[in-house]
RNA sequence: UGACCCAUGGUGUAAUUGGCAACACUACGGUUUUUGGUACCGUCAUUCUAGGUUCGAGUCCUAGUGGGUCAACCA
C-alpha cells in the first residue's frame, strides 16, 4: 500500500533519487513582518516544515524584511511565537533578508559590471508607461544604454544617499518585449530614506522582492523554495538572477494557496478590520490569524491536521469550514475535560431531597482518556437545567424533561418530573418540581428506572456566574472578498460574537488560559485572556454536533 | 487581443503513471451510548466538451470550453 505523494513530494523524491544536492532537503518559511500570520500562512508553514521533516531535512525561518516602511519588530515577535505554538522548530536558523543587504549590494554591483543592470532616472509613471501591457510589448528606457562605469557610479551614489527618494532605481536589463511582464527590466533597488526595523539608517536603498528572495534562498542553500501560485510568473526571473549571478541553484516550486470559507487572508483587509475596530485586534478570537484561532480555542494539532487533510495541489480551492471544525472537534474530543455549565437556566426543585443537604458526586473529567482524573460535582435540592431541556407538551422524539417523565442527570440522579410553575402573563416556565429516585445515583444505580435522556445541571447554591462569548463566522458570506460589486465589510457578521451570562460548576474556578473544556452537551470552550480571577470569560470554540433538530 | 497555471461527487485530495474511480469532510439513514457528543455500519460520480490512438483512457494526442494569474519604486 504505497501512500500517495503530493506533487511537491514527488519532485523532492525525484531529486533525492537523482542525487541532486546530495539528497539534502532544505526549505524555508519567509514571512514579511508586516502583519500577523493567518490560516493561509499556516498552510505554507506546514508544507515547508513537514516536507523537509519527512525527508530528513531542515527548515529556516527567514523574515523577508526588505520594505522598511511597513515592517515592525512587533510582527517579528508575534510571528515567531505563532510558529512555535504550532509546534515547528527552526532551531538556530533564524534569518533576515536584511542580514544580506551587504551581500545583495555586491550581487547588484556584479550584475552592473556584467552589463545586466542599469540605473534608470525615469519616474514611476514613466516606467509603468514604458512597460507596456500584457498584450503590448514595452519599450526601452532612454537610460537603458548607460555605460557600465556610469551605472556603477550612479548606483554607488544611490547607496551613498546623494539622491532623493524615488528619483532613481536600479533595473535588471532583460527584455522589454517579453510576454512575461516581470522580465521587462524589473526594478531591483529603490531609494527609501527610511529607518529599517533592524538596520536602522544604515541603508537608503532597499532591494525589491525579486532581488532579495531568490538570492536569500541561494545564500542559505535552500534546495526547494516552496511558495504560492501567484509567484509562478516570478520563476523565470528567479532563475535568471541565479543564472547570471552563478549562485546556488535553489528551485522554486509553486502550490495553490489554501482558501477557507468565511475567512479572508488579505493583510490589507485584516488590518482594516483591526483599524476600524470591527475586531479587538489581530488576536481577536474571530480573526483567521493564528493568534485569533489560538484565542478561540483551536488546538495547534487540529490546525496541522486540517492543513494535511486539505492536501496540496495547484488548483484553485475553497475548503469548507466543516472540515476545519471537524478537525478541531476531533482533537478537542480527545483532550478536553467535560464540565457542567448552564447557559439558559431553568430552576428545578427536587421536592423529596432534604433541604440544606449537599452531596459531592464524583465525575470523570474525560471519558475518552484512560488516564483521566475525576473531580467532585456538588448536588443539592435546587438546580439549574437548560430551558431547552424542558417542554410542557413534548413531542414523542423529545428525550428530555417533561411532566410525568423520567430523565437522567449526568453525574447525578434520575429525576421524575411532577409539576411546574408557569408565569400566566408571559407564558414562561418559572420552576419545575421533581422527585428523585434515591437509589439511582450515577455509578451506583440500583433503581432499575430507565431514562431515555441525560441532562447536565449545576447546583444553584454552588454555581458561579461566568461570561460566555459565543463566537461565529466573522462574515455572513463564505467568500466575503469574492464579490466584484460588494465590499467585504458588507458581509461583516454583527452576530459574530454574542455575550451571554452562564452558570458554571465550581471546578471551573480554577480554569486557566490554554486549557480546553467541553461544556457538556453544548460546545467546546476555552478561557479568554480577558478573564480575571473574579470574572471567568470563556470563548466558544466550536459547538458539539447534534442530531437533534427542532422542527 | 499576449503569456503562464488549472479542470475528477456538495467540498478537498487520490488513483500503483494506460487496467473495474479511492479516502476524508458534509448530507441522509441505522446500531451503540449515563453527553441527541464519541464510536461503528450503510447510501450519494457515466472524471468540462468533442474527436482520435488503444484490446482497454481520469491518465496519451488534437481542437474547443470554463476558471485563475500577470502591467506596485509591495511581498
Amino acid at each position: 500500500m504505497a501512500e500517495s505523494l503530493n506533487f511537491i513530494e514527488q519532485i523532492v523524491e525525484e531529486d533525492i533519487a537523482s542525487g541532486k544536492h546530495n539528497g539534502h532537503v532544505h526549505t524555508r518559511f519567509p514571512p514579511e513582518p508586516n502583519g500577523f500570520l493567518h490560516i493561509g500562512h499556516t498552510k505554507a508553514i506546514c508544507i515547508n516544515f513537514e516536507t523537509a521533516e519527512k525527508y530528513g531535512g531542515i527548515t529556516n525561518l527567514r523574515f523577508d524584511d526588505t520594505n522598511p516602511e511597513t515592517e515592525e519588530t512587533m510582527y517579528v515577535d508575534a510571528i515567531q511565537r505563532d510558529i512555535k505554538w504550532l509546534g515547528f522548530d527552526w532551531e538556530n536558523r533564524l534569518y533576515f533578508a536584511s542580514d544580506y543587504f551587504g551581500q545583495l549590494y555586491e550581487f547588484a554591483l556584479q550584475l552592473i559590471k556584467d552589463g545586466y543592470a542599469y540605473v534608470d532616472d525615469s519616474t514611476p509613471e514613466e516606467i509603468a508607461e514604458m512597460k507596456g501591457t500584457p498584450t503590448q510589448p514595452g519599450v526601452d528606457s532612454p537610460y537603458r544604454k548607460r555605460s557600465v562605469e556610469e551605472n556603477l557610479k550612479l548606483f554607488q551614489e544611490m547607496k551613498a544617499g546623494v539622491f532623493p527618494d524615488g528619483s532613481k532605481v536600479l533595473r535588471a536589463k532583460i527584455d522589454m518585449s517579453s510576454p512575461n511582464m516581470l522580465m521587462r527590466d524589473p526594478v531591483m533597488y529603490r531609494i527609501k530614506h527610511a529607518g529599517h526595523h533592524r538596520t536602522g539608517d544604515a541603508w537608503c536603498i532597499y532591494p525589491m522582492y525579486d532581488f532579495a528572495h531568490g538570492q536569500s534562498d541561494a545564500i542559505e542553500h535552500i534546495t526547494h523554495s516552496l511558495c504560492s501560485l501567484e509567484f509562478i510568473h516570478h520563476r523565470p526571473l528567479y532563475n535568471w538572477f541565479i543564472d547570471k549571478l552563478g549562485i546556488y541553484p535553489s528551485r522554486q516550486i509553486e502550490f495553490a494557496r489554501m482558501n477557507v470559507e468565511y475567512m479572508i487572508t488579505s493583510k490589507r483587509k485584516l488590518l482594516k478590520l483591526v483599524e476600524e475596530g470591527l475586531v479587538s485586534g489581530w488576536d481577536d478570537a474571530r480573526m483567521p490569524t493564528l493568534a485569533g484561532m489560538r484565542r478561540k480555542g483551536y488546538p495547534p494539532k487540529a490546525l496541522r491536521v486540517f492543513c494535511d487533510k486539505a492536501g496540496v495541489a495547484k488548483r484553485e480551492n475553497l475548503i469548507e469550514m466543516e472540515l476545519l471544525e471537524s478537525c478541531v472537534r476531533d482533537e478537542l474530543n480527545r483532550i478536553s475535560n467535560r464540565v457542567h455549565v448552564v447557559i439558559d437556566p431553568l430552576k428545578v426543585i427536587i421536592t423529596n431531597y432534604p433541604e440544606g443537604k449537599t452531596e459531592e458526586i464524583e465525575a470523570i473529567n474525560n471519558p475518552e482518556d484512560d488516564n483521566s482524573k475525576t473531580r467532585m460535582i456538588p448536588f443539592s435540592r435546587e438546580i439549574y437545567i437548560e430551558k431547552a431541556d424542558f417542554m410542557i407538551d413534548p413531542p414523542k422524539k423529545f428525550f428530555r424533561m417533561g411532566p410525568g417523565r423520567d430523565v437522567r442527570l449526568k453525574n447525578g440522579y434520575i429525576l421524575h418530573c411532577e409539576d411546574y410553575k408557569m408565569n400566566e402573563a408571559s407564558g414562561e416556565i418559572e420552576e419545575v418540581y421533581c422527585t428523585y429516585y434515591e437509589n439511582s445515583k450515577s455509578g451506583e444505580d440500583t433503581s432499575g428506572v430507565r431514562a431515555k435522556g441525560t441532562l447536565h445541571y449545576v447546583s444553584i447554591a454552588h454555581a458561579k456566574e461566568c461570561e460566555l462569548r459565543l463566537l461565529d463566522h466573522l462574515f455572513t458570506d463564505p467568500t466575503p472578498d469574492g464579490h466584484e460589486d460588494r465590499d467585504f465589510l458588507d458581509f461583516y457578521n454583527k452576530d459574530s460574537m454574542v455575550i451571554k451570562k452562564a452558570y458554571m460548576e465550581p471546578a471551573l474556578d480554577k480554569a486557566k488560559v490554554g486549557q480546553y473544556f467541553q461544556f457538556m452537551r453544548n460546545a467546546y470552550f476555552t478561557l479568554d485572556p480577558d478573564a480575571t480571577p473574579d470574572k471567568k470569560i470563556f470563548n466558544r470554540t466550536v459547538t458539539l454536533k447534534s442530531s437533534w433538530k427542532k422542527k
